[in-house]
DNA sequence: TCTGGGGTCCTAGGACCC
DNA sequence: TCTGGGGTCCTAGGACCC
């Protein structure tokens, strides 16, 4: 038994949550789209649902879903792939506005985070306050939270407050969609006891089956069967964390700034890859997507990774660990290559990923390696066989035609600023509309109009950026 | 019209070392 | 000549999360 402090006394831990986050950024800067049902997630045969709006989830429409089932279900919604520029834009200004409650901000992805108030410029009144007291002032500034999100970006925001992340999140789900809920500390167990056990963070499938199969189906079960049982069905670590959240025990510390441990990037393809070139000439061009990232955040790595998922679905991976901590594209290619050149691939390879783990801080790669890259770039020779033979069976490539996605951000030098709303044989359907503006009209030009370029995403709301814009700042 | 993309953490076996 | 044991690194796979 431990008898550190599990669980604080006041709830100054809070988890956000924005709304449909994807989808509802896009409504905030689509206006026509606003009210209408919104589906964010990858278009192609084997896409599947990145956020559906709330006027979708009404169709059974969710996270996860295969593009063409959603489409079935609600054929009428507004499809779009993503934009996460936009996305990045938006989170950044929320997790700014988090800041300004505590430097102790964990985000865990664009639309999510934790808080600890105790860290911030709160905690001292928190501290000192009695427990009502104490509850008042984290409502309170919860509550301001959300308005200034919603002021800010116009988005809504759902906020859970406990006295551990565990308690926080689960709150921030009870309070969904554009709530707030609070859990006293001391109510733990009586709030988790009757929920299925799928409620707890690190449940899943799997995990629920192993535990139906042995007649546990709430957190209450969990506490119950007790940590030696949960280890035996669930393994050392993961069954002794399972019994700790079954009992509303979790001291998990709010952590910021957590660098990341690797980087990847991967393809599925609208065909499955048949011969073993056409996977060489793949790997050659996720390689240098990844190099790229790696780079973008100045950090090299060890180990590299190779991603395979056969026609089947079968997925394995291959590593090799260097030497040294690298960022070199030749020499992370060759070793991707080397891994692919090894892999079966009979019937097909549906996708392949490249990754880079054991990532260092900076480069420290040795003298050779670096005077090979630099010579390349120097030259701007080799612009990669991969890019100028083509790209994948039936891709409409080339520079020559523009790739227009729906939802795209676009500019045209005599209609302004609009986004694409589908495209075809030849064609680009754009709505002149912005964040600011009213719903906008429609209007068809060929896909190759010169006066239509990519734009940047436009700011939902001026904080000094949005021409055009009224007064947002009266409150 | 079955099943994305980018991550994290854990387990387990074998190699290797003291 | 019966069985050593613990720690760390590498590799592969799996569960889970958003």
């Amino acid at each position: 038994m431990r008898h550190d402090r599990q669980v604080r006394s006041l709830p100054s831990i809070i988890h956000l949550d924005m709304d449909a986050f994807f989808a509802a950024v896009e409504q905030a800067s689509k206006p026509s789209l606003r009210g209408k049902p919104v589906i964010v997630g990858g278009l192609g045969g084997r896409g599947v649902v990145s956020t559906a709006s709330y006027e979708a989830r009404r169709f059974g429409v969710h996270s996860a879903m295969p593009m063409a089932q959603a489409r079935r279900l609600c054929p009428n919604a507004a499809f779009l792939s993503g934009r996460f520029e936009a996305y990045r834009q938006v989170s950044e200004l929320v997790m700014g506005l988090l800041r300004e409650l505590s430097p102790l901000v964990q985000p865990l992805s664009l639309d999510e985070a934790f808080v600890d108030l105790e860290a911030g410029p709160y905690g001292p009144a928190l501290a000192a306050a009695d427990h009502g007291t104490g509850e008042r002032l984290v409502l309170a500034l919860a509550e301001d939270l959300r308005a200034d999100i919603q002021r800010r970006t116009g988005l809504t925001a759902s906020v859970g407050a406990a006295g551990s992340k565990l308690m926080a999140k689960i709150a921030s789900e009870q309070a969904k969609p554009d709530g707030l809920v609070l859990i006293e500390p001391g109510q733990e167990r009586v709030v988790l006891g009757p929920m299925p056990v799928r409620a707890l963070p690190g449940i899943g499938p799997a995990t629920e089956q192993v535990l139906r199969r042995a007649g546990l189906n709430t957190v209450a079960d969990l506490a119950l069967a007790g940590e030696a049982e949960l280890v035996q069905l669930l393994g050392r670590a993961h069954g002794a964390g399972v019994h700790q959240m079954s009992i509303g025990l979790d001291d998990r510390p709010v952590v910021a700034d957590q660098d990341a441990k690797s980087v990847s990037v991967e393809d599925t393809f609208e065909v499955d890859l048949a011969d073993r070139e056409r996977v060489l000439r793949e790997v050659d061009v996720l390689a240098a997507r990844c190099v790229r990232r790696l780079r973008a955040a100045g950090r090299s790595g060890r180990t590299v990774v190779l991603k395979v998922r056969r026609f089947d679905f079968s997925t394995l991976t291959r590593s090799e660990t260097l030497r040294g901590p690298t960022d070199d594209e030749a020499v992370i290619t060759e070793t991707a290559r080397r891994l692919a050149s090894q892999v079966d691939i009979t019937g097909g390879v549906r996708l392949l990923g490249v990754g880079v783990a054991q990532l260092a801080d900076y480069t420290q790669e040795d003298l050779f390696a670096q005077a090979v890259r630099e010579e390349a770039e120097s030259g701007e020779q080799e612009p990669v066989a991969a890019e100028a033979e083509g790209v994948g069976a039936g891709e409409p490539a080339g520079p020559s035609t523009p790739h227009w996605m729906p939802g795209q951000d676009v500019h045209h030098g005599e209609f302004g600023p609009g986004w694409v709303q589908g495209s075809g044989v030849g064609r680009v359907t754009v709505r002149f509309e912005t964040p600011w503006s009213g719903p906008g009209r429609v209007r068809t030009f060929p896909v190759d109009d010169p006066a239509l370029e990519p734009a940047r995403p436009l700011p939902l709301r001026g904080s000094g950026g949005g021409p055009g814009e009224g007064g947002e700042t009266g409150d």
